[in-house]
DNA sequence: ATAGGAGAGTTGTAAAAGCCAACCATTGGA
DNA sequence: TCCAATGGTTGGCTTTTACAACTCTCCTAT
């Protein structure tokens, strides 16, 4: 594997393709994955597991969606009972979000079937091959934070 | 790095949280990459000024999508000039599929732009770990086809 | 031949999820 | 004290998708 400018270009093409195939992909996997609970929703409710008391705003930067769109969501999992809304004692326009124990327990059970899919779908690789795969992710995704916000939005 | 059961496991968490936080990202940072050709419409253009001459069945196989979706994005498509559809002579239910000049061209500039995002995003990969990641992300997406359809949905 | 099933596409309908803009309430300085 | 900034909600609208019912074409087994 000699490393010409060629393989370099086939590389980078081969990663764009099949990650945007990814990408395509994986709403209507994650649609099928857990009905129950609508697949934003879930994003959602596992940012706010994970990160105790954030904020709507916090989540909208998060994931780069409207505030609207993060309003309504937090509703209808609110009105799933969900999660709670707790008013900031210090700061009134604020809303600390909180898991319900009902929220918790559904997040869990996602994350289960999740898992299962992931475990199942990579039983046939090496502990080395996933070893590196998760680390070549792991760099990729980090390397989105700062850049040129004006130039090229990478995918 | 010892080939332990542990080991495995914090490679599959890995994987899923990462895999997952990209789907999350990509939708958005797409739309904003190129806003005249309505995103999904290029994922479709794309593949089948890749393989020309597909049918529309094989883009719903491929993107997981419903044979109605590819139907309205096609049509979208084609009223934008960007594809023709020729019926298949040797077969009526087919139709066969192909960029116009114009669909080849909105895709080269398109195209130009993702590109140079990710050369932007992956120019500190070496060519060994370009080749590495664009393998595992094949063997990744390839492994979706089979499986037992009613089980575990993979994302 | 021919009836029935499988494959390719289209259309009707409904829902999810997103954006923008206008709006209200609160807060924290000039 | 007034006013810009911040957090959130609501109204209106578009895009994207799925499911189901339907048409048309092709193939195969009787």
């Amino acid at each position: 594997m000699p490393d010409t400018a060629g393989e370099r270009e086939e590389s980078l093409d081969v990663i764009e393709r099949e990650l945007t195939a990814f990408a395509r992909r994986a709403r209507a996997a994650a649609a099928r994955l857990h009905p129950e609970l609508p697949l934003v929703s879930y994003t959602l409710l596992s940012h706010i597991d994970d990160r105790q008391g954030c904020r709507a705003t916090d989540l909208a930067a998060h994931y780069m969606l409207d505030k609207s769109t993060v309003s309504r969501q937090i509703a209808t999992l609110e009105k799933l009972g969900l999660v709670e809304r707790h008013p900031d004692p210090t700061d009134h326009r604020i809303q600390v979000l909180h898991p319900t124990e009902a929220g918790t327990q559904a997040l869990a059970s996602t994350q289960a079937s999740r898992h299962a899919a992931y475990q199942q779908r990579l039983a046939e690789w090496t502990a080395d091959d996933l070893a590196r795969f998760a680390e070549y992710l792991l760099r990729y995704n980090a390397a989105g934070g700062a850049s040129t916000p004006g130039t090229g939005t990478p995918l």
